[in-house]
DNA sequence: TATGGATGGAACGGTAGCGTATCGACGACA
DNA sequence: TGTCGTCGATACGCTACCGTTCCATCCATA
């Protein structure tokens, strides 16, 4: 409702000085995830934040009117660079495989293994951070949807397969074994870790009846 | 060194009033644990537990000299509970399902399911709190063990089977969509569940060749 | 029954972060 | 070229928690 002032005075758009410097953003984005990293999200110091970033606290309150809006802000800035396009694969075991060697790549940075844990249990205090990981959950399982799409259409997995079920059990091991064991496999390990996982979907199928 | 002063003094054993409540004790690991599930453990205030506990700060520094020292003697209270005694079943998959049930129970409490990934988050941050947590995990572990042991004695799994691989197959999925996703399986999606991981478990097996 | 001795609660100074307000700097627009 | 309007850093009052110290309480022991 206060939205625009246009009828008492003229604004003029903010140009010059006045416009914010897009690389302090990045900067302050980077510093975010680095303060997170390091104390976790509820322990966050804005104050240190912009301090690392080698900025003033307004620099932050003028962009982000909440600690959440700067988490959500900094977090699909990232999202941008996840959101690969798919490769291909012949069979559905290399193309879990590729799956993997994806998702290991974005485990092995340092910063992710410490604040994905952090972000799950943020999630499940506050419904804000809940919808924030939701959306991002989101971008992430359509890449493994499209990897059960595949194996159906090539017949290799049934049509009435239990998605939530696969879903789950393609990233789940990987998941464990990085962020909460906090161990990363080798590339031999992700092919025995693939096998199993096609394994597993194939079992998946036969559900209906047994002698 | 300092230890009995028995030479200067005839020290006589603290008793009456000068013995610590139990009971204290186990409020304050009740608060300690509520507080830890509201706020997260980086942000935990030791004078909120004491108060949610009914007690005074200095019956917290009695007891424990560091908030690590608190959580886990907090945690290795709770991990006595835990260690139920092993039930038996006719085939993997049963034992599986039972495994997956009885994991189901420990996450069914809300302030298990917000503790945990703040847990994991804290190991990733602090060795001390990994040592923790590495002990925790080597009990759980030690179940999930004997399931794989019972099979292969059976006959249902190959003795040279990747434990490794396999340990992380039986809890992952579940840990996945319960603290991760938030979402609690019923007993039939359990059962799914159990027969896709034995079907995977079983797969792994065959690693050697392929036609 | 008198008392030893640690207990538990309250009070204290010190530190750190919050969110706001203030003020000089600065550069594209008119 | 002057001006407008936001930028960004500093300063401020406030709150919360830390870790310690102090003291009255209380019950099994001698």
């Amino acid at each position: 409702m206060e939205r625009n002032r246009s009828d008492e005075k003229s604004r003029r758009k903010p140009s010059g000085a006045a416009v914010p410097r897009a690389e302090l953003t990045v900067a302050l984005y980077r510093a975010f995830f680095e303060e997170w990293a390091e104390r976790g999200f509820s322990a966050l110091s804005l104050e240190r934040v912009a301090a690392r970033a080698g900025a003033g606290k307004a620099a932050i309150y003028r962009r982000f009117s909440s600690r959440l809006e700067f988490a959500e802000a900094a977090l699909s800035a990232l999202g941008l660079g996840i959101a690969l396009p798919e490769p291909e694969g012949p069979t559905l075991e290399e193309d879990v495989f590729a799956l993997l060697l994806r998702v290991r790549a974005v485990l092995r940075h340092p910063l992710a293994r410490r604040i994905l844990p952090d972000l799950h249990a943020e999630a499940a205090r506050s419904s804000e951070m809940r919808a924030i990981t939701d959306r991002l959950a989101e971008a992430r399982r359509e890449q493994a949807e499209s990897v059960l799409d595949r194996a159906i259409r090539r017949g290799e997995l049934p049509e009435m397969i239990d998605r939530e079920l696969a879903l789950d059990l393609l990233v789940a091991p990987l998941y464990w074994r990085m962020v909460v064991r906090g161990l990363t496999p080798t590339r031999a390990e992700l092919i025995m870790q693939s096998k199993v996982i096609t394994g597993g979907l194939k079992a998946s199928g036969k559900d209906v009846a047994r002698p």
